[in-house]
DNA sequence: CTGAAAGCGCTTACAG
DNA sequence: CTGAAAGCGCTTACAG
């Protein structure tokens, strides 16, 4: 490999003159900046990064610590992991995936500790999060996306789930709605005390119960025992039919109870406003007129980058900061107000 | 940072011994090793990964290539990303991953040439893949998932998706099936020219001919025109109703036109069989008893993984190795033989 | 505006 | 079985 001492020769100036034409902290004449890249060019000169680092430089390294679960819905993933790292790439670092459900706090630590990387990023937080609880031994300034409780050593970046959760009842009530269907989001995320489910579930139905709204929550939701026609069957037989179903379940259980609500002849948005909390969807694939509120990995995923990268080029110290994003309410003009034949049907 | 003088010093014994007793290349004796070791863990010594790599060593991170698209089908990118990750993991290397579109050779030369990276993997590879092409300037061993047409700089692994074409034709065949539909994956597979997609539709095609076996291939598929009521209706109207449909269409795709096919109550696999071919599908919510000859990314991405590593950690030239993977056929016990009355009808 | 030299934290011949 | 020392390829005071 052509190193620095080859590019200095060749163009006759000193080892230092070419780290300082590369790195731009010293003035140089114009010829000599021109002769060094020229050589550069020809040699095809890259500096050693392996080098560089241990010089006690930054690595351009950003690890991003995202448990890979059997389990995980690999569309949410797909969308909080691939966003930040086109954000940590754009920001000119490198991206290093630190999976490890079990040695993560160990990984974190071994990367940071080693300079390896420069600062980290923990996704899919849990209440109780170690990675959070642990952040003060990485070395390294540290950001989660999501809610940990304990958020002393490293920032927190999330939407406004409480905010969510108020805005969702708020607004099917201010419409008119008086009994709605919560269904609830896959079990294991209130098992795991994902904070996203608990804050949102926890915010809809207070507001929900101040504004006197009746609220039938579904059973725990599973995907080998959730049935789709039983559930709407469930709600049509009520004495008091819903005439709202808010959701926070994953796509792919919310496009079974479209499915099922088509084939029992209920039509959305007419008989049943269809509000989604927070899910993905393939928009294309999506046929009825449900409205979202969604979560905005983009907005997040940018934040979250910049936050980390604040911290680690300027020293910010980041630790404790909380910052939350207001969701976005989008209503594609399909959370209608209950139709009252509909309500007086049941 | 403690580095490996403040153990030797607190140890009693030289610098050169802590390392080799890191290391293991010398024989040391177990009193030394035992010192060594208690001051380590006591003084919570990490050796300095920087200072490790630049003396030459590895780097113990394997880089990997995933263009990041838009309009990537995220189930397929999580399948073998991840998968790929956790054998790199478990094989002890560190994960990058190089996103880029178009920047992506840039990207990798930069990590090979730098030593950051020990290997790259390639992944998502097109026919004529310039990453592949330009596979002998990254300045270390590269390995692909997929079948690029220049394979002389690095080692391919792929599904045979000949055999798999071949296979589906026959067994259809076998069964007695004699019309055939034949749903296309995406488009933008077609006009990327992924090599899985037409060597397996060449394959069908061609053992399907050779057997005398009628294929009405579907129409070009794309998320936002692909109207599945209307392919089903225009299937049931031909004059010779096909008795099987064999998708190579992604799973969302998939799931319309099975959806479409129950509202149309044509019964799978009574009235139609249906074979997927190499489609990822979220099991569970798959209700169709269709079969499938799954593409089996676990295997492709152990496999790519421990070539490399060979490469990286033996010195073996991988350059030009192909490697093809046999792809299982499961039959759920539902390709089924054609119904004669079913036949009939038409 | 530029150079000679120290030193980053390791590994590995070299020497015993 | 162990140590003293050279050197990996850089960056950055130190000196002019």
């Amino acid at each position: 490999m052509t190193g620095i001492k080859d590019v200095a020769q060749a163009a006759g100036v000193s080892v230092s003159t070419v780290s300082y034409v590369l790195s731009g902290k010293r003035t140089i004449s114009s010829q000599t900046i021109s002769k060094v890249m020229d050589v550069i060019d020809e040699l095809g000169y890259v500096p050693n990064a392996n080098a560089q680092r241990m010089r006690g430089g930054r690595s351009q390294i950003i690890s991003i610590s995202e448990p890979i679960r059997k389990d995980m819905n690999q569309i949410e993933f797909s969308s909080y992991f691939l966003q930040t790292v086109k954000h940590v790439k754009s920001a000119g670092y490198d991206a290093l995936l630190l999976s490890g459900e079990h040695e993560a706090v160990d990984d974190i630590r071994r990367v940071g500790n080693n300079n390896l990387a420069d600062g980290v990023i923990l996704l899919d937080i849990e209440t109780d999060d170690i990675r959070a609880r642990r952040a003060d031994s990485y070395g390294k300034p540290c950001v989660a996306i999501g809610y940990p409780q304990e958020r002393r050593y490293c920032a927190c970046i999330d939407i406004d789930f409480v905010h969510m959760g108020h805005m969702a009842a708020q607004r099917l009530f201010d419409l008119g709605h008086r009994v709605v269907a919560a269904l609830r989001d896959l079990e294991m995320h209130y098992v795991r005390q994902s904070s996203y489910v608990i804050l949102f579930r926890d915010a809809f139905l207070q507001r929900a119960e101040e504004l006197g709204m009746t609220v039938m929550e579904s059973g725990p939701v599973e995907y080998d025992t959730f049935d789709p026609q039983q559930y709407v069957e469930d709600l049509l037989g009520e004495k008091q039919r819903p005439t709202a179903l808010v959701s926070q379940a994953d796509a792919a259980i919310l496009n079974t109870v479209l499915d099922a609500l088509a084939l029992a002849n209920v039509s959305i948005p007419d008989d049943i406003s269809v509000l989604s909390c927070g899910t993905y969807f393939e928009a294309e694939l999506m046929k009825a007129p449900i409205s979202e509120i969604p979560l905005e990995p983009e907005g997040l995923c940018t934040k979250v980058t910049d936050i980390l990268i604040d911290a680690i080029e300027n020293g910010t110290d980041i630790r404790g900061v909380l910052e939350l994003i207001e969701p976005k309410y989008v209503d594609r003009g399909s959370v209608s107000k209950p139709r009252s034949d509909f309500l007086r049907q049941s």
